[in-house]
DNA sequence: TACTATGCTCACTAAATTGGGAGTTACTCA
DNA sequence: TGAGTAACTCCCAATTTAGTGAGCATAGTA
């Protein structure tokens, strides 16, 4: 976990109240988060089928990510009963306001 | 520097390759690179005046993401003879397309 | 001669993020 | 009883990123 008065949380601190951009920034920048927030967005949006699609992603760190994304309310995670139990993962209002903004990063990348 | 066949590094390869929206963001994706690229875009575009304004960076940490920046073509480094010399830091048609998506993210990441 | 300013660079350390692999829960089918 | 599946979760080690403190080159000022 972070510990709270290192200079590298405090950095983080000052990004966060001099700018929203560090902010948004952050909810985004895990190295799988685009990608994961772009498949749900398409239906790819279970434990298993990320794993599938995200090639080497390791379960911690797709279960990390998730709750993550969870947490920054961009994603919903739903239990659906049964045998076995399935997770249904779908985004939120503010997470499919995010896929233009990642569309345009997408097209910028490309030029 | 990097392992180039880390399972770290394979992935970040994986992701170039399967998606734009990660090689974007990755050029964007240091602590302090979209707030740089928005001062830079203001005229805040000196080694000193940015150190000055993002407060706590470290020296090296400004070197390296100018020079990732620099890298990256999103910004142009000229000399200016004088005494002392001067860096100007400006930003290149592709950093200056940069600024309407920072401006989205940071619209986004406040409502 | 000492000191200042700009714009770095280097070696080292600390912190944050990611990955590997095994273990867990809960229920079903053979 | 044993195997299988979905979706995690834990400990620990590897990797990547950021920060610290010092030093350097140049030229001008006190």
């Amino acid at each position: 976990m972070r510990k709270e008065n290192s200079s590298n949380a405090i950095n983080k601190e000052f990004l966060h109240r001099s700018c929203k951009v560090n902010e948004a920034m952050d909810l985004i920048s895990g190295r799988w988060k685009a990608l994961i927030i772009i498949f749900i967005g398409e239906k790819t949006n279970r434990f298993s089928l990320l794993k599938a699609v995200l090639g080497n992603i390791s379960d911690q760190t797709l279960g990390r990510q998730l709750k993550e994304l969870e947490n920054a309310k961009l994603i919903t995670r739903t239990i659906i009963p049964g045998v076995p139990v399935r997770v249904d993962y779908e985004l939120t209002e503010k997470g499919k306001s995010l896929l233009p903004i990642l569309d345009a990063l997408e097209e910028w990348g490309i030029t």
